[in-house]
DNA sequence: AGAGTAGGCGCC
DNA sequence: AAAGGGCGCCTACTCT
């Protein structure tokens, strides 16, 4: 069912399996009632130009939806794979009245002609059709998450804050612990400094005869001064300031809930990204605010190894394989390879994923290679490829934009190589994760009172419920299903650490 | 004054 | 403990 918005009213077509109407365009004054009904009787697969546009309003009404097509989307995902800029639109929501003339609204005919071009370009690929629908119920997912809310408490997190901070300082002034702080570090130095200037910090290292090259972290603590510890926790404090802060808890949390914006196909793998309210970013020491309502809990699940084991499947390494079949595949691979040493099989692994070049990788690579040939060459190969220019696909088909593309600004051959390199199996593990979510997600939708999607992070979902034991059933039977879409029968595991806790941070 | 870049650090 | 890939967001600072 095509649903094109034209201000107060919608049209709806009804097309076939390749975009063509099968009717007239009906005209519907309410969208959310209309398409309640069609949701129970037809159970239609909604295609519309964009869902972060087009479900807010309707969750907002209350329905909720099994399946789209999101045009956007796919259209970005195929623009790509034509080799075409593929710059997407960033998609914000916002429907206040009068925003949109009704001009700028596409017409019926250009919106059918897009679902026919693109469902004629998926029609001969089931992997592309699988693609299409995991993008999409991704999109569904994340427009239900950010209606629904991370359960969060603002009480705790204010507490937390005050704990740190001081209490909430007037606009425009610092906390009293960061002013008291750069007091400090401006008397360690003899002088005013400003901790969060760089070339300041450096300038004054450089006067008490210590010269730096950066200010990070890890190099200041090498360094014998009493200014360090200071400037640490100032550094500490200051990102919890201007990122969690107080003039955070104003924008993103409301009723106990944070509701951040997610963009789902944001990252160039398939990756979401968000804007805003860093929901992709929420540091550790916030998660002890992230509290279940009374009566739920929270399953918290994230897929261990996941990168390791796409690689596993995706080369049909047969040792590479086997050792994926294990609940820690760093063990098996350290036992083939590094003398059982599993700290150098991760570093290993590691660094055949992200390319790396140089120290102690290096050598562990020549070591890898030799038990795991065919791994090392798969993403050998798609390195190799980069490096000429070319492009590289996942599993189910998403290419990587050009070397010309606007995206990729900058770097050399060697650069381009290790984003290749990673690009095919980041971009697979994201379409994993995605079939994870996409069946989660059905499943808990036909369970009712089974419990509600809150987060997604990559690898990672967090599912708020009353029945815990059915939502990590579902968990893992999700697990199960998005391993056999990708791969069919395979001797990879993909196991799921799970927690069922009622605080999304980790127990002490 | 506003846009863009770099440094830094959080997440996977 | 990094290293290597992908991000977002903040501040300082430079350029226009």
């Amino acid at each position: 069912m095509v649903v094109v918005p034209t201000g107060a009213l919608t049209q709806l077509v009804a097309v076939g399996e390749d975009g063509t109407p099968l009717g007239p365009a009906q005209e519907c004054s309410n969208l959310a009632e209309t398409a309640a009904s069609m949701e129970a009787d037809l159970h239609p697969r909604w295609i519309w130009d964009s869902t972060a546009r087009m479900y807010a309003g309707l969750l907002r009404e209350g329905v909720r939806l099994a399946r789209c097509h999101d045009l956007s989307l796919i259209g970005s995902i195929l623009a790509v794979r034509r080799g075409e800029a593929g710059e997407r639109e960033v998609v914000l929501v916002d429907d206040r009245p009068g925003l949109f003339d009704a001009h700028r609204y596409p017409t019926a005919d250009a919106v059918l002609g897009r679902c026919h071009e693109q469902l004629t370009a998926l029609g001969g690929s089931p992997d592309l059709k699988l693609l299409a629908a995991a993008e999409s119920a991704g999109a569904l997912a994340a427009a239900e998450m950010s209606h629904d809310g991370l359960p969060f408490s603002a009480p705790a997190h204010l507490a937390y804050l005050e704990s740190e901070l001081g209490p909430r300082p007037d606009e425009g002034t610092l906390p009293v612990a960061m002013a008291e702080l750069e007091a400090a570090v401006s008397d360690a130095f003899g002088r005013k400094i400003n901790p969060s200037s760089p070339s300041e910090v450096v300038a004054a290292f450089g006067r008490a005869g210590i010269e730096l090259t950066s200010t990070r972290a890890h190099m200041l603590r090498d360094i014998d001064h009493p200014a360090v510890p200071l400037l640490l926790r100032h550094r500490d404090l200051s990102k919890l300031f201007s990122t969690n802060g107080w003039a955070w808890v104003d924008t993103w949390v409301h009723q106990n809930r944070f509701r951040p914006v997610y963009v789902p196909g944001g990252v160039v793998s398939g990756r979401w990204a968000s804007r805003g309210g860093g929901a992709l970013q929420i540091p550790k020491t916030l998660r002890s605010s992230v509290i279940a309502d009374d009566g739920f809990q929270f399953v918290i699940a994230d897929a261990g190894q996941l990168e390791p084991r796409i690689l596993a499947a995706m080369s049909r390494d047969r040792k590479m394989m086997e050792a994926a079949g294990s609940d820690d595949l760093y063990a098996p691979v350290a036992a083939a390879a590094f003398d059982g040493d599993r700290s150098k099989a991760k570093v290993a692994v590691l660094g055949v994923l992200y390319g790396a070049t140089a120290g102690e990788a290096r050598s562990l690579l020549t070591l890898l290679r030799r038990r795991f040939p065919d791994a090392v060459r798969f993403v050998e190969t798609a390195a190799r490829a980069g490096e000429r220019g070319e492009v590289v696909h996942s599993l189910l088909g998403r290419a990587c934009p050009q070397p010309t593309s606007q995206w990729w600004s900058q770097g050399d051959a060697h650069a381009r190589g290790r984003f290749t390199r990673n690009f095919v199996v980041q971009a697979t593990a994201s379409e994993w994760a995605l079939c994870l979510l996409a069946d989660l997600r059905r499943r808990l939708a036909a369970h009712p009172g089974s419990g509600e999607l809150v987060f997604f992070q990559h690898d990672e979902v967090v599912v708020h419920s009353r029945e815990p034991e059915t939502a990590r059933r579902f968990v893992l039977e999700a697990a199960s299903a998005a391993t056999r879409l990708l791969f069919g029968d395979t001797p990879v595991r993909f196991p799921m650490d799970i927690a069922v806790r009622s605080c999304y941070a980790d127990p002490e």
